[in-house]
DNA sequence: GCATGATAGGTATCATGATAAATAAGTGTC
DNA sequence: GACACTTATTTATCATGATACCTATCATGC
């Protein structure tokens, strides 16, 4: 995450890269992008977190509930949709087991495979957060950078 | 951190906030800036890692050395700067010091005050640092979204 | 001078994402 | 049909950011 509260001013940043070989508004970009993203970042999971889940977890359920041909999907479709590393998905996919909100099937032919699919509960929680979300993500992208830099 | 590889197309965002009062350009971009800020934070981490850093140490050493006024900041003045919470910056505090890139002196006057400075390691492993972390930005804001994208 | 509250900073504990390595079940190959 | 090889998933452990709560020191009112 990037936690600075006042981003360098542009002279700042041109003065700490007049010396390397780079675009001092693509940095400027590239910071306001990462101080966006964690501040929306973290406003999502404090309200994810208010409905029994995280961002992983809303992701996951997402997954699942896109997939146009099956109602499932493997362990391992799951982890190449979600770029975080196997050892991630297999303990959100525990609480979300635990938590009643996707099941798991073991495949007839590879004993090792299993599919997830959506339970009710899951389905119902994910409809019922998709407001918010959408709400949470529209509002960030329409609030200005800075709401509490007060520069004392 | 937001790891979905693959973000919904445009009609796919449509067909989810069909229902809801936004506007889908604006959850496109939303979720675009959070995915290319979680992949250039996680490239930036790796980077630190390397040089035995994290972005919030390397974020704690700028904060420090960018100030125009004075060499040093009191704790309570770098948590202002750097928006996490306290606990956190204890703990970063005490991984710079035993890293010998900050040091801490009491103040005169209010004993639960300390002052942090930059030692001359500490100023090293910044310009050090610098170069390749503005590398990094640039190169993550110049690449297009979606690197790895199979869709097989 | 000493109770009361405010301020500076820290400890303890939890959730999440990372890596390394283990288990366990298929798939050859000879 | 036993040995190596790959694939699917899990266990163990670590770093980071969060919250809740604690300690120590200062400032004030009486």
């Amino acid at each position: 995450m990037f936690f600075l509260k006042d981003l360098p001013s542009r002279q700042m940043i041109e003065r700490y890269t007049a010396q390397y070989d780079v675009e001092p508004a693509r940095i400027a970009a590239g910071l306001e992008t990462m101080r966006r993203a964690s501040v929306m970042i973290r406003r999502l999971e404090a309200y994810f977190a208010e409905h029994g889940l995280s961002q992983l977890r809303f992701l996951f359920l997402v997954v699942i509930d896109r997939e146009p041909d099956h109602a499932t999907l493997t362990v391992g479709e799951i982890t190449q949709r979600l770029d975080v590393a196997g050892p991630v998905v297999a303990r959100t996919l525990r609480a979300l087991l635990d938590a009643g909100l996707v099941h798991a099937r073991k495949d007839a032919r590879d004993a090792r495979t299993k599919h997830i699919g959506l339970t009710a509960a899951g389905r119902a929680r994910l409809t019922a957060v998709l407001p918010g979300y959408f709400a949470i993500i529209d509002a960030q992208m329409t609030t200005p950078l800075d709401p509490d830099s007060p520069s004392p």
